[in-house]
DNA sequence: GAAGAACCTGTGAACGTTCACATTCGCGCC
DNA sequence: GGCGCGAATGTGAACGTTCACAGGTTCTTC
């Protein structure tokens, strides 16, 4: 800034205010300046900026590095809104579901000093330290609970397990069974719990439930288990994400049942793909985008008001119907006699 | 820091000393400020520091915010491969394949005075004016040519498809058709020019090719339209990706063609959801841990030896056999006569 | 017992900005 | 013609660190 400033025979203080584009600066020296910082390749160094001004213009973002589409998709998506507003991002991502990473990540987070922290872990243990670790650093939580009052962006998670439910019971099941992802996930243990206070509310028994860790494999496995051990006992299946549900139809595949004829499959996520099934999958969709959003958007509120009234934002899924559901085989025959 | 040293009676040099575990303090001491760092929560100020000392602890990944797999898993690795060096990852993702957003990134990165920036934008584009843009920033290409000398990681993107091609050859195909993505891209050029120079190689003419988009949809249209103008012209095809493979395989299905017996498939990138297609499916996988690793060692070493020295990394992907590809049928009926 | 080494600690400057205030200049007005 | 005013510009301090060096002990050594 000074070789800037020398070179146009003025003092840094009015290259900083050309720079910050304030209006007190005379038409002509502006454009000697802006020529002067084009010809130089003159870059503002943020890091001095945010050090004297005492803000920042970074965000930390905090979430499983899994690799799995909805956290990728919400980092993405925290990206682009973030950058729209004029800032960056700075991403710690945790391997391990541990505590201690995450204290660590976050730590260093405010070590950089970055404005504002969004949390995405949506974990059911207690992340009440973070409290106090980011004493004035404005937190939002997504699709998670922190175990203390925060800002936060949350997913209708259960009622979009919900609507998964109830259309297969609409489509007239009456055994519906449900391969769910560890309770250790908030998303898991809503999901779970959406099915079966629907499941209670037709006054229906829950059918059969397995657990399976997120991914194809685990799905297919699960499945397997499912037939094995309770076939005959349901005739449609709640899966916690689009990735089992695949592993789960090609179980059910080889086992040779057919999808939707003798078991109906709903998913959750609305991955790109699963509209490419075998057969296309039924669904609930997570707008990761709107996520993603609404995240940046209440965690620059937070910045702006000093951290001053948290708020709550929410976002509800969308049931997407595809041919991966079907009227139970009971219903079916029903259906038929009525056609006569 | 003053807080801290004021409480134990020692100067703020002295608390700089144990913060930086520099071994020129005596024991008692040592423990006195770090007790003192405790009780105040004192935590260094990474913005200071980097000012003063001219050197940062972040590095710069830029990518495309895709939501693909491929970027994805190479950024979560990356970062993870930074944090177990002690470096934070500031990311930006670009949306538009656009050369004026690209020169948004990387300027904003270098605003940010990161230690160095790790590029993976694999497009055929000439990236030359970021030379200029980051004169003594350390730069590592990932899978990508900028258009001019720079330290890289690069897959072996045309050996990978190469190895899928030969298969399908060693598997007794003549006619093997191609759907590939946009030439724009180096992967879809190096992966096209595999298929294409195999085929020469082994005196075969080349089958029809499509393109599309790396979607799933992309891949189902695409496959649709193969089977439209073509059908009867390939007995195998090699795809871009396992997205579009799958789009693929049900454009295929839907047809009424059986695969692998009337159709072989082959992907390439082996997602994890690949192995539980129907049928799973063979493909070409490529080792993003190590990519992300390779890189920020690569930038690591640059930034070590002040820039001198560029290196390239080379990544070889693996072939992996499933259930998607089998002889052609002429082969096949040839092999059952030899069984008799 | 003095010189020097080894160890520990403190001081002043610097990094590249912004902020609050001071200064200068030209202009209109009574 | 002096006064006040607004517009344009400059000055000094500060942000929280590290770096280079200087100072002060204590211990060793001849």
């Amino acid at each position: 800034m000074t070789d800037v400033a020398a070179r146009c025979g003025v003092s840094y203080q009015t290259v900083s205010r050309v720079i910050n584009n304030m209006p007190e600066v005379a038409e002509d020296t502006r454009a000697r300046v802006l020529k002067a910082v084009q010809e130089l390749g003159y870059r503002p160094n943020m890091t001095a900026r945010h050090l004297v001004s005492r803000r920042s213009t970074v965000l930390g973002h905090v979430s499983f590095a899994t690799g799995l589409y909805g956290p990728s998709q919400t980092m993405l998506n925290v990206e682009e809104a973030a950058k729209d507003a004029g800032y960056s991002v700075m991403f710690a991502g945790i391997a391990e579901e541990n505590v201690d990473e995450i204290r660590r990540a976050v730590n260093e987070l405010c070590a950089h000093r970055v404005a504002g922290i969004l949390i995405h872990l949506p974990l059911e243990i207690d992340l009440s330290m973070l409290r106090n670790l980011c004493q004035n650093v404005p937190l939002v939580a997504m699709d998670s609970d922190l175990g203390f009052k925060t800002s936060a962006v949350l997913v209708k998670q259960k009622s979009g397990s919900r609507m998964a439910t109830q259309h297969l019971i609409d489509l007239g099941h009456r055994q519906i069974a449900c391969l769910r992802a560890s309770l250790a996930y908030r998303a898991a243990r809503l999901r779970y719990q959406g099915w079966l206070s629907t499941l209670k509310a037709a006054e229906l028994n829950p059918g059969p439930c397995v657990e399976a860790d997120w991914s194809s494999r685990g799905g297919f496995e699960a499945a397997r288990e499912l037939i094995k051990n309770h076939w005959g006992k349901f005739t449609a299946l709640v899966v916690a994400n689009d990735q089992m549900a695949l592993g789960a139809i090609r179980a059910f595949r080889e086992a040779g049942a057919s999808i939707p004829d003798e078991i109906s499959i709903v998913g959750f996520d609305d991955i790109p793909e699963s509209g490419f099934f075998l057969p296309p999958l039924t669904t609930v969709q997570q707008d990761f985008v709107k996520i993603g959003k609404l995240g940046v958007q209440c965690l620059l509120e937070q910045i702006g008001s000093g951290g001053a009234g948290l708020r709550t934002y929410t976002v509800v899924p969308t049931f997407i119907e595809r041919a991966s559901t079907a009227p139970a085989p009971r219903a079916r025959l029903k259906l038929a006699r009525n056609d006569k």
